[in-house]
Formats: structure tokens, sequence, C-alpha cells
DNA sequence: ACATGAATGATAGTATATTATCATCATCAT
DNA sequence: ATGATGATGATAATATACTATCATTCATGT
């Protein structure tokens, strides 16, 4: 069965503790910081199991690959810091945005991206 | 001086006709509809020039490679299919989205993408 | 028509992200 | 406490996207 190892445990930990999306290397550095023997194999590997388990969700930003979040989160939307290249949570939404298709297409799901500078950054 | 190909044409008309954002494939198997000896290199060569050029803009969207459209467009969003991955254009925007960041945060762009399926796969 | 050299296309090379391997470590049921 | 075996970490291997190379083709100015 599965076990309860450090590792993943600092992994989550970093998660818990981040509030915003995180890249592979942000969550590497992160859970260095708590284990610091950590290694990027054991990073994908747990990314992917989180992901499985679906206690994370992946989230697929411009600029670079795949970053990852707590999946239980209430819908929200993401800002990319054009300076820092940090992602942050936009907690409110348009709305509405089905109406926006075109005629015939089906909208099921639908993802809003601010793009500038974080608050740090300006 | 740079020339005028056929195959440089052919790309050109391929965006023309399209009204999409289109992967690198779309654009080399429209392309080689035109001008069947069509090569790849000659695909990124022209994508990265007329981008250059500003004649094209990339379109960065989930689940694939960049998609190249044209760039005199005016402001649009993007439709994408969850059953034929092809990307379309939504020309309605819900507006205002600056107002949805952090306090603190400078909004310079936003993206919009609407998932689902599109007219022809419904 | 011709010479020049920019463009092409086949493919080798490169860069980078992700996965597989495997010896070693450490969790957990007993 | 201990043994079985899941997990780890260093690194080799792989996948894939993109770029460089270079002989050949062909657009263009004369």
């Amino acid at each position: 069965m599965q076990r309860d190892t450090a590792q993943r445990r600092a992994i989550r930990r970093v998660f818990l503790n981040a509030g915003r999306p995180l890249t592979r290397d942000e969550v590497l550095e992160r859970g260095q910081a708590i284990v610091p023997s950590l290694g990027v194999a054991t990073v994908y590997r747990n990314l992917k199991i989180l992901t499985g388990e679906g206690w994370l969700s992946e989230v697929e930003l411009p600029g670079g690959g795949m970053r990852y979040e707590l999946a239980d989160r209430p819908h929200h939307h993401h800002f990319l810091c054009r300076s820092c290249d940090q992602a942050f949570d936009v907690h409110r939404c348009p709305g509405e945005v089905e109406a926006l298709a075109p005629d015939g297409f089906e909208v099921d799901g639908h993802e809003l991206i601010l793009f500038g500078r974080c608050a740090a950054c300006t």
C-alpha cells in the first residue's frame, strides 16, 4: 500500500502553504526547504500520483510547463505576472461566458487568464 | 532581399483562408494541399519569419504546441474543442476583466478560453 | 537568358522535459 | 525489532519539438 513518506508530506505541505499554482521547479525548491535531499524524480512521481488521486489538478498557462494547484478549490481563474512569471489565483469571475461562444458551440468550461504585474513586481 | 516563393505564398494563403488559429501540423497539411513538396523546416522558418514581421501572432492554448493566427485581427478570444482539438475565434468579450484582479495587481492584457464541443463535433 | 544568392527540403543535430532503471533507504504490519 | 516491499534519488534513456546543415532549386535584377 501507499506509504506516508517525508517527501510526499513535504510536497503536500508546499501546496497547502502556496495558495497559488506552482511549477515543478517551484515545488522542488520549496520542497527541498523541508526535505533537502528531495530529488526531481520524486517531485515528478508525486505530482503525477497526487494528480491521479484528485488531490492536485493541472493548470496550463502560457510561457512554461504545467503548473499544479490544490484540486478542491472553488471555481477561480489565474493571473500571470509578466515580470516574475508567478501565477496567482483570481477569485472573481466574469460569469455568463457560455453566451460568448458562436452559435452551435457547446461550452462546458472556461479559463480566464489575466496578464500584468503582480503586487510585488509593481 | 526576401523572395516571394510559392511556399510562402501557400502558407499565407492557408492563414487567409483559415479564420482561426492553426497548429504547425495544420499549416503543413493545408500548405501541402497547395504546394505538395512543402516540408516541415519551411513551415517552421516561415512561421517564425511571418511572426517576426508582425503578420502572424502566436497563440498558446492548452493541450499542444503553439498556434498561429493573423496578427491584424481585432481583440478576440478562443474556443478549444475537446473533441477535435481545433481552435476557433470568439469575437465577443466579457469586458471589465481588469477589475477582477486582486488589489495591487496591474492588468495589461487577458485571454479567455472557452472549452467544449464545436459545431461540427456536437 | 544568365548569374547571384535567398529559399527550400531532407535529415542530422540539439535542447529540453519527462520517464525508466536500479541500488539503497525507510515505512509499516507483524 | 524485523522483514517485505514501496519509495527515493542519481542518472541513463527516451520522447519530442525545434534548429542547423548543406546540396539543390528557383526568384529576381540585370
